[in-house]
DNA sequence: CGACAACTTGACGGGCGTCAACCGGAGTGG
DNA sequence: CCACTCCGGTTGACGCCCGTCAAGTTGTCG
């Protein structure tokens, strides 16, 4: 474990984009107490059943939270990038009801409860922020309901890209439409209530469809609008707003 | 519209299981403004897109959210009972990523947001219940992911038989295990990602292994422990804790 | 270069969607 | 009191999407 200062900056750039946080708030979030863990791929953060003490904040690497089915089957219901606060339900909720997973080694933050709750009172903003990203959470999930309820295997994948493209957009993580799709195919399996087998044979289609370029675990989206015509995808539930930078990913 | 007295009663019953609220919090929910509308089945309280001025408490009746899909396919996504706030996430989420309507005649609580932002500012516990709130919310939405995702169509019909009664227990709404089931089989299937069709011969299987009785709109849990076991049903996602009163939906 | 995980592809089968027909109860109008 | 309508429930026939399984290939890391 290591203690760092300033690690916490990439809550205060999400967190910023929430809310309106002034000087105050910032230096009450830089203030926090927290310890700094690199953690392996595949390491479980959370587990269901947990008594929660700490928060966690994704500094950097890949995490989903999934939640096991009838015969020891997973649903992935979230995939979680560097800035993210992996359970933050966790503020009120103190049992988990669901697993916390890195699929790529990372590197964790975790922050005792305790502070983080002192802060959202003293500090309303900071509490508004989170709240906030409870909802959009929340929204996301309402999509995904819509997306493993409604939808067929081609455009439950090609969602998942889009979702993928315009998170890291708006979390400021690079390229939206040339990335590494750092999971392998049967967490995207997992993630959309299909076989591994299944999302191969999807990719393919997707491929020679011409709309994604898609070779070991690279992807490029050759054909932005195709994708989210595929998908059904409009970016509304992300609840970006005017937050939404990039002209890449133009829309509409 | 009507303006009667303590008609937020039942948003103190449902708070007041989330939070431990004192004399004050509850006197300050009871004098927020508000408007009272009795509204027919199937009306559309919030629709997608609309900019939210107004959250929506259900006095009577029950209500569902839902998002439009592919080719115009509904995918329910919540069911809501007498005291449940319908759209607690436009205190902070201003554009609306879903539609809310009725499924029967209801009665509602139209509250201005301005007033409710105000409460959770001035009356922290009030603020922390409905956040617990939401993320209950959200935490049903992951388990429903879940459902569609990974169960078959005999356990996603019983887990929503299931989550049905347990709510309303928790709700203190009457006989969790013998009520009227007041959707149309569409509306079942639209929650469950099934047709009508396989509703209705899924309904008939639990029928015939004894598990359920149910007779036009009326639904008996003949076996409840039965009926948790197809379903893969089990209640923390709820987060009742010690709240869940029943001997009768004893689990374990 | 060997081991192992992930990817790839094909064959086969089943769960559930689709469609169509029929039934049954509630409401409506004569 | 009955005919009509309409919505929802019920059931059967048929077919497809996607799961399962198995075999082979590729990529990666020690």
């Amino acid at each position: 474990m290591l203690r760092s200062v300033r690690a916490l900056e990439p809550l205060i750039g999400k967190l910023g984009r929430l809310a309106r946080l002034d000087e105050a708030d910032k230096a009450a979030l830089l203030d926090l107490p927290f310890l700094v863990e690199p953690v392996r791929a595949h390491y479980h953060l959370v587990r269901e059943g947990d008594r929660a003490t700490h928060c966690c904040l994704l500094l950097d690497g890949y995490a989903h939270r999934h939640k096991i089915g009838p015969s020891g089957s997973r649903q992935i219901v979230s995939f979680h990038f560097t800035g993210d606060v992996l359970d933050i339900q966790h503020l009120l909720l103190p049992i988990a009801d669901h697993d916390v997973q890195t699929f790529t080694p990372a590197t964790v933050a975790w922050i005792p409860i305790s502070a983080l709750r002192a802060v959202t009172l003293a500090r309303p903003a900071v509490g508004e922020a989170l709240w906030r990203d409870s909802l959009v959470d929340a929204s996301i999930f309402r999509e995904w309901v819509l997306n493993v309820g409604q939808r067929d295997a081609k455009a439950r994948v090609a969602h998942l890209l889009c979702e993928f493209a315009v998170r890291r957009e708006a979390a400021d993580l690079g390229s939206p439409t040339a990335f590494e799709l750092p999971m392998s195919q049967d967490v995207i399996g997992d993630a959309t209530g299909l076989s591994g087998a299944h999302v191969n044979r999807t990719l393919r289609a997707l491929r020679e469809a011409g709309v994604i370029d898609h070779r070991n675990r690279a992807l490029a989206i050759a054909d932005w609008r195709a994708l989210c015509r595929v998908a059904d995808f409009r970016p509304n539930y992300l609840h970006l707003y005017e937050n939404t930078p990039s002209a890449e990913l133009a829309y509409g």
